[in-house]
DNA sequence: CTGAAAGCGCTTACAG
DNA sequence: CTGAAAGCGCTTACAG
């Protein structure tokens, strides 16, 4: 059915390996031949075959993403950062996501092998014990938010924890004693790293204040509950921090509702800066995480693993965050 | 290095034929020899080489998706709804996109060539004399909003002209007269084909009533361009209709900073349904396009091309869309 | 410069 | 039930 290397030869009159010196640009083929060659894989819109170049140069030139889910922001930011970097490489990208389980990651971590050069993993699913099981022998890997700091594997962690800390100080600043915080999911390692920057900073700028933890599983549902949740308080806070941003936008449709005003009531802040930061209004004081660059640093480090595979492992580095102030802890 | 199945055959002291046939569950092999290979291939930690299995079986269990840019709520919410779909069938997603050219876009299908099983095209540089040149003869393909009606090509497209026409219509039975609509792109055709309805429908229920069209490209930043352009307006329209969501918050921002107050003074609906049109304040009216469903969609078609060439072809179906009424064209 | 041959890691008729 | 062999479509030493 589909055009060989082989049809190209006979059609030449050449030999395969004429054929596919003259395609990947050896300099040992006489131009009359490589432009008779060049002519024909035209004429029959030649193709080479990914999989068959794959098993002889070892290579696939794909990287593949291991995703917890691509559902929300964060994740099509990620993906886009990582698209684009592999792009400008000349590297495809397969992506595999939403397992639900440690079992489902396991078999997209096998259908991996053989198909790509590297994997980026971020899953909540993954540990170092995991992957020792799991992780196709010798497939250079960098992690992404994982708890397992840099034991084997290269990995890349945002600065949660200084993001949440800066965030409590700047509400210290603007004059809130009394920070709640909305809590991201247990056994989530963003949402401990956030909260323990949060209760770190409470110590060290706002001592002998109520440290105030709300439940919360970073979907807007959950902020929506937290914000009904404190209305009930015989003691409001004067702050709340969102551990993510659309945490944050769910609280303040239940302040609203309430006819509590932000920032004049309560102060409200979020997490990650993604677009809907900017579009509630007040718009979300946030901590931007600059996800696509994310991305595109994890790419460049896993291309640096692939290409050397000494180099660089055992090693963890910190992407760091931004305080974004806007109008939902007060402006002046 | 990698474990191959030579390994296990050598360990287990078989044939590698067996130890496929073990591993792939045919039934001729002994309960005994069965569980050696198993044991072995486990302890071995034996994963199949994906390029050998693809260029022999010739299906690689994997779809491509070339899509013009990864930027945006839409195409994360359409890679999700693909994602889901294909891993619901065991199958994997190739993603590639941002290619700015039809050279880049050419390239990327070049690409695809024995790495995907069959293709999902959104692209604009995509037309069907593209496709001719440029397909992989034989890879089966699915459309999604390209002009070609059905040519050859299974396709899916949403129904723009169709949710353009209603929210016209439904602007129009709210009182308003004076309808501007903020235009996407040209030779985008979703766009031409939400510009084709807004006409149609304006001449239809409000015959006489001005046709105001503001450039605009789909981009924040233009909708609130025209929010400043339609300001300085010596009569200004009743209600704007923005192609898309995101070009409707841009106006809405710019109409705020104008005092102006929607929808008390002026009404404001948009298109798509993205999330950011209930976090805005007053949340949008809009055109909901289902648009995980409709990557859903086009993977279940795609993949009944994939295992009856013969079926399907020459289709195109309609994605219906859905009027959302919000508060940002006044209720009751 | 060019070709014949080996081989990448699999699967699957074909024999036995 | 099991194995030897052919072959998928490429690339690359090895000769000439």
């Amino acid at each position: 059915m589909a055009v060989t290397i082989k049809d190209v030869a006979r059609e030449a009159r050449v030999s395969v390996a004429s054929v596919s010196r003259a395609l990947n640009g050896h300099t040992s083929v006489t131009d009359q031949t490589r432009l008779r060659i060049m002519r024909v894989a035209e004429e029959l819109r030649y193709i080479p075959h990914g999989a068959a170049r794959s098993l002889i140069t070892r290579r696939t030139q794909t990287i593949g993403a291991l995703l917890p889910d691509l559902h929300g922001e964060f994740f099509s930011e990620l993906i886009r950062g990582v698209d684009l970097a592999a792009r400008a490489r000349g590297l495809h990208l397969l992506v595999s996501s939403s397992h639900g389980d440690a079992s489902e990651a396991a078999a997209a971590l096998r259908a991996m092998q053989g198909r790509v050069d590297g994997l980026l993993v971020m899953s909540p699913h993954v540990d170092a014990s995991f992957l020792r099981d799991h992780l196709p022998v010798g497939l250079p890997i960098v992690l992404l938010n994982t708890p397992i700091k840099g034991q084997h594997y290269a990995a890349l962690n945002i600065d949660n924890f200084g993001g949440a800390y800066a965030m409590v100080r700047h509400l210290v600043a603007r004059g809130h004693r009394r920070i709640a915080l909305i809590a991201g999911p247990e056994n989530n390692f963003d949402a401990a790293e956030r909260l323990r920057g949060y209760r770190s900073a409470m110590e060290k700028f706002a001592p002998g204040s109520p440290v105030q933890v709300l439940p919360g599983d970073f979907t807007e549902e959950s902020g929506y509950r937290a914000g009904k949740q404190l209305l009930e308080l015989k003691v409001r806070p004067q702050a709340v921090f969102g551990a993510n941003d659309i945490m944050a936008a769910g609280c303040l449709f239940a302040l609203r509702e309430a006819g509590v005003r932000v920032p004049q009531d309560i102060a409200l802040a979020g997490f990650d800066d993604i677009p809907i930061a900017h579009f509630v209004s007040p718009p979300l004081t946030t901590v931007r995480v600059r996800i696509a660059d994310l991305g595109a640093r994890a790419l460049g480090r896993l291309v640096a693993v692939i290409e050397d595979a000494a180099t660089e492992r055992d090693q963890m580095q910190m992407v760091d965050t931004e305080l974004v102030v806007r109008q939902s802890c007060g402006t002046s």
